[in-house]
DNA sequence: TTGAAACCTGAACCGGGTTTCAAGTTTGTT
DNA sequence: AACAAACTTGAAACCCGGTTCAGGTTTCAA
């Protein structure tokens, strides 16, 4: 993921190469014991077995439990972010730069599956990261959405709601096609059908 | 909310009016505690606390706390099912059968803030009925759009992606103006915002 | 009225996981 | 080479809440 180091980590960061190497394995093997079992069924010994280290190294790099897990979830916000603008061109249509926008980000969650149990396991246990996560992506989202309406591509009466619709469309649509994928799924026209709905809506065409 | 009584509950059903009550309070109890503090910073105590019963009783209703959650999750997935399909009436057009079972999600999920708790949190407690909920919930909006099509109201090539692109849509327009609502939040207009998505998108109408 | 079943009570048991810590090893600098 | 700082180690202290249980109380049908 190339996920960037916090820029200002609670607590002290490593001095040696040896002692990065170490915090980086015991974040991966964090990803990894999180993802599949949650916060609580997820144990530090799990953590730090997975990263081949001894218990008490744990306690070096994180003062809690809580705390390598708000770092993750910082670094898959972060991520998250990265993805969806990694997609888009600025000279794109509106249309055309939502459609990327989902793309990326449908291409972001398949690579990363357990993204979705730590933003939502944030909820609880680290409330306001959570919160911050989602504000976050529905004021990008905005503001693209501003953006095309000043260019015209756009109805001039778009605002907050719509941004969070989309966000959610955009969401479930990760969770059920990347996360829960199927064997017959098609995925090819995930986003046409994204794009469909933002383009035309989904009624009728011939309505009297 | 009225929340049926689970048909098919695991332990022993109460014998007696007072058992009922207890069962009852129990439940409401548990409801408030792990909304307040997610299932695992709740605790049995303070259920029974709450409830103004003694830790055993507990026990004489349910046999772990996993029980006791999954009963609410049940119970809440259930609210959800008879909240949206009790706002719509079969002779309205697709997108006023859309627009009715939004507001009425809305309206329940004004009423019982919890439900977004306690469904997420039901990822990691009871992942089964997670899954079941949403994909139960998609396929109910499925059958109305399928239903639309028939009718002419809506375009014949909806599928199950849309219907996931509505509930999200759904979804978080709730979390985002039921849940977290804020002072200033317009909240009339929402169902209208939903409803000019799903009627004509969101692109210019004066295009070249 | 009376006995059995249902229900209530809360102290104590218990297991498991987080966190601490004192002693040892490696790294990097002078 | 020699020392301090950084890092590693894993046993054990510690904490906490779920679950049990034996002894009482209430309900209700006969």
């Amino acid at each position: 993921m190339e996920r960037d180091e916090g820029i200002v980590e609670g607590g002290a960061q490593p001095a040696t190469e040896r002692g990065r190497r170490t915090r980086r394995k015991l974040l991966d093997a964090a990803t990894i014991e999180f993802g599949q079992k949650g916060f609580h069924d997820a144990s530090i010994s799990g953590i730090t077995r997975r990263a081949g280290v001894a218990l008490g190294s744990f306690y070096t790099y994180f003062e809690t439990k809580d705390e390598i897990f708000r770092a993750l979830v910082r670094d898959f916000s972060n991520g998250v972010k990265n993805a969806a603008s990694g997609g888009v061109r600025p000279d794109m249509s509106a249309l055309d730069t939502e459609s990327a926008a989902l793309s990326a980000f449908l291409d972001f969650a398949r690579e990363h599956k357990e993204i979705y149990r730590i933003i939502d396991e944030a909820e609880f246990v680290d409330p306001d990261s959570y919160r911050r996560h989602y504000e976050d992506t529905a004021a990008r989202i905005l503001a693209r959405l501003q953006h095309g309406m000043g260019k015209g591509d756009l109805r001039p009466d778009l605002g907050e709601a719509h941004a969070w619709a989309i966000m959610g469309m955009n969401v479930f649509l990760g969770l059920r096609y990347a996360v829960w994928a199927k064997d017959g799924d098609e995925i090819g026209n995930l986003a046409s059908v994204a794009r469909g709905i933002l383009e035309r809506g989904i009624a009728a065409s011939d309505r009297a």
